[in-house]
Parts: structure tokens; C-alpha cells; sequence
DNA sequence: AAGTGGTCTAGACCACTCT
DNA sequence: GAGTGGTCTAGACCACTTG
């Protein structure tokens, strides 16, 4: 170990500097490297707390006090007398876990249609978003989304070329489920955190047919940057969603 | 104490009965039947660690779960050195806590600017929503928020006449920082949480001309229930937003 | 210096899952 | 029964705030 663990107490702490993390968190840091090194894969148990606890060379309660806060942030799944798990978007059964949307009436799943996928150079601002240079590859895949065979969103998604060489259409087309677990399955790429800026815009010629409503109609532009370990972000997605019969539902505290 | 704590361990387990709380979960409960009896105020520093274990016949530790828990809850505001405090909305410098609107450039202070205070009976939506009965007696506020002097919000605000009784335009109008301040100052509600459902809705002759803008603007539409204590709904909002300057902001985890 | 929350330990025992 | 996470305890010491 390069960086050996020392509790908060003796670590140096030269005046003015920063204050250093207690122990748990150099724990969950280790941890985290560990999962963006791709260690241990979506769904996957981690070792369990005890032998983390011997290898690391701390008390179980320590370690608990950092799997608590990475169980806290979906980053791991905690299930009793099983173990603990690498989170995944892959085996969400209720629904997609980033997408707000809900049925005024009902609970039905969403149909997927797959209108474009391919292979770009990224324009300046999406470059900027996702932290590449102008000019870089990038995929953008268009796709909609059918409530009892009505169009409800339609969803622009751009990606970073070097992340996700092999995407194509087929790859999509044949994928069952949220993309988000093929991206974990087939790219090791985990999205662990979103965020999105919510506005209402009017529909322009190409998503009024698309979307099937008249030109004008209210829609809710939803502008989502995703990130993986470590805050890097990878992956932008414009939706567009027709509120009519489904509407955003977020929740605060 | 008409409940005595029990160890989980020890508490009766009928058969197919829902499971038992553990000990730290009982205490959690009763701390939040205390703040809502209005025990400890909004602001106000709860007895510490040691003394409520030493209440409560438990270890530190048992007080501490029950306490990160409710600090998650952002019911409790922990502070080193000086206590654990009654969250409140008053003193949130940065922003209001549930306002989730942000400009796109700059972050001015929002103005506010007040149109109709008024007392009347409650239509059953309302009431259904508030779980009062239909003609209740109900409090309907009506106001606009400003950016740099254009309105860039239009609320409407409904709450349960029982619970404001002394609530007048007058009041709203002196009171300079959130709403939710005055409420727990003034009413004792505390709102701890809330859902929103959020849709684009096209502005109407009434709201347009509020907001200034052309009848058939999108607009956010975003209909906010608040819960206090216990999920007892105690405020139903909607607010009209306009989103060619600012946008709403929500993180995904 | 005293009092508060924050970290860390060690150990006991419980609840759940799988074999 | 063995192994996992979940609860609870008791005690030591640290970090921060206030008098």
C-alpha cells in the first residue's frame, strides 16, 4: 500500500492546511479507487466487512462507517446475511432509476424505439460538458420513448468516443433494459450521480413530429449530466418530455 | 413513559407479524414526538448525547444512530463543539431550502412581492390533497417572486385554516426572509419534506400577464405538497415558473 | 477547563441467508 | 452451522466551541 492508513489523530496537520479525513473516509477512498479500477463489477459482492476490516487493518466499525456512507450515496447495496454489492442499474425491476417520470394513471413500463445512433465530433458545447476537447469523438444516439404506444419522450444522448468504442445501433437495438446497465456490463462505465437542469420549452418542428403533438405544445426540456467515480462526467442527454399524461416527480428534503 | 424501550431482541415477535424496531428506532420516534409537540423550538439546541442516553437508559452510541438518522432527514443540524439543533428554514442564508431555481448567470437575491392573502373555504382537490374536508376553512396566498425586477414566479399557495389561524396579508408582508420561517416561528409547522410534480404547462391570459409574458409561453408548472411531522401534508404550492433565465436544478443519486 | 459532537476500538449478541 | 450484515454497549481519546 503506497499510502499507508493512519488515524486522523497522527496524521500532520501543518498550519493553515486543510483538515485531514478520519480514517473511515481514507477507507472509502481506497474503496472507490477500488471500484473505478473495476475490481469488483456491477452487482458483484465486495469482500465482507470483517475481512476488509483485517486487510485494511482497522476495527469492523470503521469499515462499517465507510460502507454506511458509500450505502448512503447508491454506491453499494448492503443486504443482510448476504453480503454487500456493487450498485447496478441492470437489475432495478421497478423502473429506470434516473428517469422521474411517472403515469398520471397506471404504472406501465415504456416502450423503447431507437431512432439514431452514431458516431460524431463533438461541438464545442458538449465537449466542454463532458470535459473534451472540440472536435473529439463522440456518439450521440437519438431514442424515443412510448407510453401504451404513445411517444412521450424523446431523449438526445451523447457519449465520449474513447469510453464507448464498440457502441453501435445494433448493440443497442438488441439491449433489454436500461442502457445505463449496458453501459456498466459492456463499457465498465457506472453512473453513480446525475444532474439535471429542468425547463419548459415549446416544441420546434422535428420534436413536435417526433413527439407527435402540434408545433408549439408546452414540453419539459430536461438537460441531464451524469457522472461516474470521481466526478467525472460522461455522458450528456437532452429529453424531451411531453407532460400531458406523465409528469416529473421529484421529492425534497 | 407509558412505552418502556426494549432491546429489539427482547420485544414480543407474534407470528407473521411486521418486524420490530430496533432500539435506537424507538428512540428516534420519540424524538420526533417531542419536536413535534413543539418541545424544542426551530433553532433551538436539544439536549446532548450524553444526557438523552442517560434519559433514555441507553448507551451514547444508541442516541447517536437516532440522531444520524435525523440529521440525514435534515430534521436535526449537528455542530461540533456546541450541540445538536432543531432545523429550520430561517436562518438557510445561502437560499430557500426547497426553491430549487437557479438563474442562468449570477445569483441575485429573489424579491418578493405579495397579491392576495385570503381566507376562504377549501374546493375538494384542495382538501383532498391537505386531508381536510371539502369547504374547511383555508388560507390562499397569491404572490409573485422577481429577479432583477422581472417576475420570474407566480405561487399560489393554499394551507389548512385550522393550523394559521392569525395568518393575514399584513403578517406576510412584514415578514422579510422565507415563508417557511414565519411559519415555524409564528405557527409551529415545521415542513420537513415535500413532492413536487413538475409539468410544462402554456401560460394562461391571468398568469401571462403576471409574468409578463405572451399568453401560450411555456411555463413550469411545479404543484409542491409539504409534510410536516409524522407526514401530516400541511401546504400545497404551485408556482408558475418562468424559465427563459433561470431553470430548475435537481441531483440524481 | 468543561462540555459538545466525532472517531475508533473490542466484544457480545441478534437477524438473516444459504448449505 | 457458518457466514453475512445489524444492533448495542463501554470506554478511550480527538476536535471544536465557549467561558
Amino acid at each position: 500500500m503506497s499510502t499507508p492508513l493512519v488515524p486522523a489523530a497522527e496524521l500532520p496537520r501543518p498550519e493553515g492546511a486543510a483538515s485531514f479525513s478520519p480514517l473511515y473516509r481514507q477507507i472509502k477512498s481506497l474503496l472507490i479507487a477500488r471500484l473505478q479500477a473495476g475490481e469488483w463489477k456491477a452487482g458483484e459482492a465486495i469482500p465482507s466487512e470483517l475481512e476488509l476490516a483485517a486487510r485494511f487493518g482497522v476495527s469492523q466499525g470503521t469499515v462499517r462507517k465507510a460502507i454506511d456512507e458509500m450505502a448512503a450515496e447508491n454506491l453499494l447495496v448492503r443486504r443482510q446475511g448476504k453480503g454487500t454489492f456493487v450498485a447496478t442499474h441492470a437489475e432495478e425491476k421497478i423502473q429506470y432509476r434516473f428517469l422521474r417520470l411517472v403515469p398520471d394513471e397506471g404504472s406501465e413500463a415504456l416502450g423503447r424505439q431507437l431512432l439514431d445512433c452514431r458516431r460524431q465530433r463533438a461541438p464545442a458545447w458538449i465537449a466542454k460538458a463532458l470535459q473534451m476537447r472540440a472536435g473529439d469523438a463522440m456518439v450521440e444516439v437519438r431514442r424515443l420513448l412510448h407510453s401504451k404506444g404513445v411517444p412521450v419522450v424523446l431523449d438526445d444522448i451523447w457519449l465520449p468516443g474513447q469510453l464507448f468504442k464498440g457502441l453501435t445501433a445494433e448493440r443497442l437495438a438488441q439491449h433489454r433494459g436500461p442502457f445505463y446497465g449496458l453501459f456498466e456490463a459492456e463499457f465498465g462505465v457506472h453512473m453513480i450521480r446525475a444532474e439535471e437542469k429542468i425547463r419548459a420549452v415549446a416544441a420546434d418542428a422535428d420534436s413536435a413530429a417526433l413527439l407527435q403533438v402540434p408545433v408549439g405544445t408546452p414540453l419539459l426540456s430536461v438537460e441531464r449530466l451524469s457522472f461516474t467515480y470521481g466526478d467525472r462526467p460522461v455522458e450528456l442527454r437532452r429529453g424531451l418530455y411531453n407532460t400531458s399524461t406523465h409528469f416529473y416527480r421529484n421529492e425534497l428534503n
